[in-house]
DNA sequence: TATAAAAGATGACGCAAGGTCACTTTCAAG
DNA sequence: CTTGAAAGTGACCTTGCGTCATCTTTTATA
């Protein structure tokens, strides 16, 4: 039993905040003395461990509440969602580092710091343009030859498996981003399986990424669906596979 | 001049937002009606989107307001001070991505979620005794541990699926021999798919080939049943492929 | 055991950047 | 001149506590 100030001796967490995790419910002490002062024990000190940890993998206490208190808690799901929520944060970080970067340089080659106003115009006209050709809707043609290529849904051969599989790979590890090595590992071997399977006699992947097709599409050929999203990824990472080959 | 609702528009920016950056002394109207209703200019639009940029770099409306308030500004100092924050917090984020993905695996691997508090104390105290009974836990090892991190049948888990489906393959093309191209791509594409399923903690397939169960042991055990033939042929294959690596 | 000092409790305000009510006043058109 | 839309102000809410101010309990010493 510790009362409060040894407890936050032993921890590293201010007083403040033991009264007020008592207060929302999240770290209650084990008892309280006749006269009302908070007492804890060792178990209260694991639970703020605990706490402490989700916190600075980006928790919010409400949510750290939450999965402490249900014993039967989505872990994976949670954590997922947390480490997709750090990526994009990461993302953002790096688009914040590169605009820095380039104003910091920008000042440096002019050396007249007045003209910060106008690099700062430039920016905020060249972002509105981005958006319009980003919002431009790229080709949507078909290729019923190469749809007959493509492997069927609930084939049991082992080939179109593999390809399914790795499909669904794509998508269980997309949030790694597409430069990630597993993300890497798949598209090599995607990219291998192409021309094994597909003989180079036709760009075949090449051609899967110019359908675009949606999954009412692909339900229509009775081929294994692959989302707009999924495919974009595959895009991407393969554009980097190339540039990272030789 | 232009009333709050189209300085609303033409900025996309709230009202409440407006009304806060008067409070604040941030943005002041241009001038008022009679009445007290805000009129904004040009001047004022480029002013607000000079304020939005900076934000959207990291700066907060405190310094915002300084920077724009000073004709002098040492803007590459600042810029700077930014930039070296932004960089620390993606450090920051890369560390928490990392602990996330460790922490994802390690449920990925256990299956076990209840095991995720055990895992956090990990963390904390690296140096108390949950390590060492954890490690006792690793030490203890036994090939039914093993098992469990196989491939289900029936398992609708991209990575499982994969499995099968190499193994698959492998028996499909077992007629070409074991130095065909088509089946040491396979085998290659096992060995990077190991290191990345299993982490190289324990040599996986090593495991799975001493093992050489039956079908029916493996039916016990509910694995993908991989006849002897396959397993021999699989080995022959890995000599083979660990041979003319480099 | 009385008393003083230290330790603890409670409550309130503040922080950043606004969102979201509720209620009142002004503007602009007919 | 009236009426509905638009604009105004003020207050409370969010997160995770820090920082007073004031009051009560515990503990050490005389």
């Amino acid at each position: 039993m510790f009362h409060i100030t040894e407890f936050k001796k032993l921890s590293g967490v201010s007083v403040r905040t033991f009264r007020y995790y008592d207060k929302i419910g999240l770290l209650k002490p084990v008892s309280k003395t006749e006269g009302g002062h908070r007492l804890y024990s060792n178990t209260e000190l694991k639970k703020l461990q605990q706490i402490q940890f989700l916190k600075t993998i980006g928790f919010q206490l409400s949510e750290i509440k939450i999965m402490l208190e249900s014993e039967e808690w989505d872990w994976s799901n949670s954590l997922m969602k947390q480490l997709s929520y750090v990526i994009n944060e990461k993302e953002r970080l790096s688009k914040i580092e590169i605009s820095l970067r380039e104003l910091i340089n920008g000042i440096a080659i002019d050396g007249e710091e007045f003209k910060i106003k106008k690099i700062m115009d430039l920016y905020n006209n060249k972002s509105s343009k981005e958006v319009l050709n980003n919002n431009q809707d790229k080709l949507n043609f078909k290729n019923t030859e190469v749809l007959e290529k493509i492997p069927k849904m609930g084939s049991s051969d082992p080939d179109s498996l593999e390809w399914i599989a790795l499909v669904g790979q794509l998508k269980k590890y997309m949030h790694y981003g597409y430069s990630n090595t597993r993300i890497q590992n798949i598209i090599e071997r995607m990219d291998v399986k192409k021309s094994e399977d597909y003989n180079d006699e036709e760009a075949f992947l090449d051609k899967l990424w110019d359908i675009r097709m949606s999954p009412e599409e692909s339900k229509k050929y009775n081929l294994y669906p692959i989302d707009q999203e999924t495919l974009n990824f595959m895009e991407k990472a393969y554009i980097y596979y190339l540039g990272n080959q030789s």
